[in-house]
DNA sequence: TGTGCCGGGTG
DNA sequence: CACCCGGCACA
């Protein structure tokens, strides 16, 4: 017996190491590094925004424009205004980058216009017209940017947190967010009148495209519709115009607090009836240990990260996405709290979204780290004072505050590893490194794969032993001396099965 | 420190 | 599978 101990014991000793038990064994874990198989994430990423895209128009009809810039940027959401970010924003939908490529290439207006006019004088007169036209929205979207400007200040200064000042990248995107309105104007089959209408062939191409004639035709507009939506059918808005312009808005400029309605009004002149305002104020927390400054534009608070926390003060333009991961998202509601409330419901973008992660939970719970964490109130929003805070984190690795509050996922400082602490300090993490959102080199699956443990008590997470019965035991009950009368559970030191609790 | 019992070894 | 025990967590 002595000598079967002595002989065990090396091996007891290298067995616990390897295993996976209690949480003493699990600090000495070590995370894996957060540069991982960034191409396959990136693919897998590409997708998604496409999809949020999609949704968040659905969204957008659905509350009829009242979003105007908060609804217009969450699938664009956490993504600072970084070269690599213009790209992104670019990006159109899954079914536009289909159609953008047919579609366009046959229906744009002045190809229309070349279809039902064969004069030279009519090709002259197109020209001319196209010209104008595109110098009269250079000027609208001038005039639209200042009103944004105007709009965004307004906001800002019903709510408490100051507004970051634009920076040069936002300004960037600004331009070229109007290039890109621009462009679609000039190529857009219709933006206020089409010159000549299409044919009924090419209204069957178009239908095939996606795009269907409205209702409203007969007015001169057209109304796009994604095939698989038709909840509102008579929405005007022109491919690659209204929605394009919302598509490709710069997360840095979350809320302007513009009506989409309005922003449609200003760009195409159009008589939109006016919806509800949405109340929501889009604003990015810094997640920091002890920080939690609040900045309202994407850009502002990845500067403030990098300069502040991650220490880069010479290298203000270049961004590894590393920051990301240190803000989240907040939707600051400034209506009523029966508002909020009603904001809170699955109606959220991200959150009514099935089509736009068809893997959701169940399937790839490690992609669902955002959406899990607003449905379960993270404590961030518990901890919400008197507004109503919508946490989104679209972040790779964002889960939940780095502060201090207990069950949180947090990213350690360096960038290198992330971990999960139940307590303040870390806990470091082992994961798959999976999908780097966007086009940092990090991934997000992870995160949201970190969020499904968060999502479940530690005890559950961690697989710790039940609680201890508390009732008589064959030990206790006979005593040592009548071990002989014990459940052989109790012999055996295995839970007793006669004084089952 | 005593107890309950998990995890794993041995035969 | 029965049996045993190291060792951990908890009271």
């Amino acid at each position: 017996m002595q000598a079967r101990r002595l002989a065990k014991r090396p091996s007891v000793g290298s067995r616990r190491l390897g295993s996976c038990g209690p949480p003493k064994a699990e600090s000495g874990w070590r995370p894996a590094r957060r540069e991982g198989s960034a191409a396959a994430v990136e693919e897998e990423d590409e997708d998604e925004d496409a999809a949020v895209v999609e949704v968040d128009e659905e969204e957008e009809d659905e509350e009829g424009g009242g979003g105007g810039a908060a609804s217009g940027s969450p699938p664009l959401r956490g993504k600072g205004p970084k070269a690599a970010n213009i790209k992104r924003e670019m990006t159109f939908p899954a079914f536009q980058q289909e159609d953008v490529k047919s579609d366009i290439s046959q229906k744009l207006p002045d190809q229309q216009f070349l279809l039902f006019t064969t004069k030279e004088e009519d090709l002259k007169t197109a020209e001319t017209k196209k010209l104008s036209r595109v110098h009269e929205y250079e000027k609208e979207n001038t005039r639209s940017v200042c009103l944004l400007e105007q709009k965004r200040k307004v906001v800002s200064s019903n709510i408490d947190v100051p507004p970051a000042r634009k920076s040069s990248e936002e300004l960037d995107m600004d331009k070229v967010t109007a290039a890109m309105v621009l462009t679609s104007l000039s190529t857009s089959p219709l933006v206020r009148s089409p010159p000549v209408r299409p044919n009924e062939s090419l209204n069957g191409s178009w239908k095939e495209g996606g795009f269907v004639p409205s209702s409203t035709s007969s007015s001169g507009y057209w109304s796009w519709n994604a095939p698989s939506d038709q909840s509102n059918p008579s929405t005007p808005s022109p491919p690659l115009s209204a929605d394009s312009f919302k598509a490709f808005r710069t997360p840095s400029q979350p809320d302007d607090g513009i009506d989409e309605a309005e922003t449609s009004n200003l760009l195409f002149d159009e008589p939109i009836p006016r919806k509800r305002k949405n109340s929501m104020k889009v604003m990015f927390k810094c997640l920091w240990k002890n920080c939690g400054k609040v900045l309202s534009t994407a850009a502002g608070i990845q500067k403030h990260i990098r300069t502040v926390h991650l220490g880069r003060v010479g290298e203000s333009d270049y961004s590894d996405g590393e920051e990301d991961f240190y803000y989240t998202e907040i939707r600051l509601n400034t209506d009523s709290v029966a508002d909020g409330l009603s904001s809170l419901s699955p109606v959220s973008p991200s959150l009514a979204s099935p089509p736009s992660f068809p893997t959701q939970d169940a399937i790839r719970p490690e992609t669902s780290c955002a959406k899990t964490e607003t449905k379960l109130m993270t404590p961030l929003s518990r901890s919400a004072p008197t507004n109503l805070y919508l946490v989104h984190t679209d972040h790779a690795y964002q889960a939940t505050p780095p502060v201090n509050i207990p069950g949180s996922t947090k990213f350690t400082p360096n960038g290198s590893s992330f971990s999960i602490s139940w307590q303040s300090p870390p806990v470091t993490f082992t994961g798959i490194p999976v999908s780097p959102t966007h086009n940092r080199p990090a991934g997000s699956g992870e995160q949201k794969q970190a969020h499904t443990v968060l999502s479940s008590p530690p005890r559950v997470a961690f697989g710790l032993r039940k609680p201890r019965g508390e009732g008589k035991k064959c030990r206790k009950v006979y005593g040592m001396e009548n071990r002989d009368m014990w459940c052989t559970a109790c012999r055996w030191k295995k839970a007793c099965q006669r004084f089952i609790d």
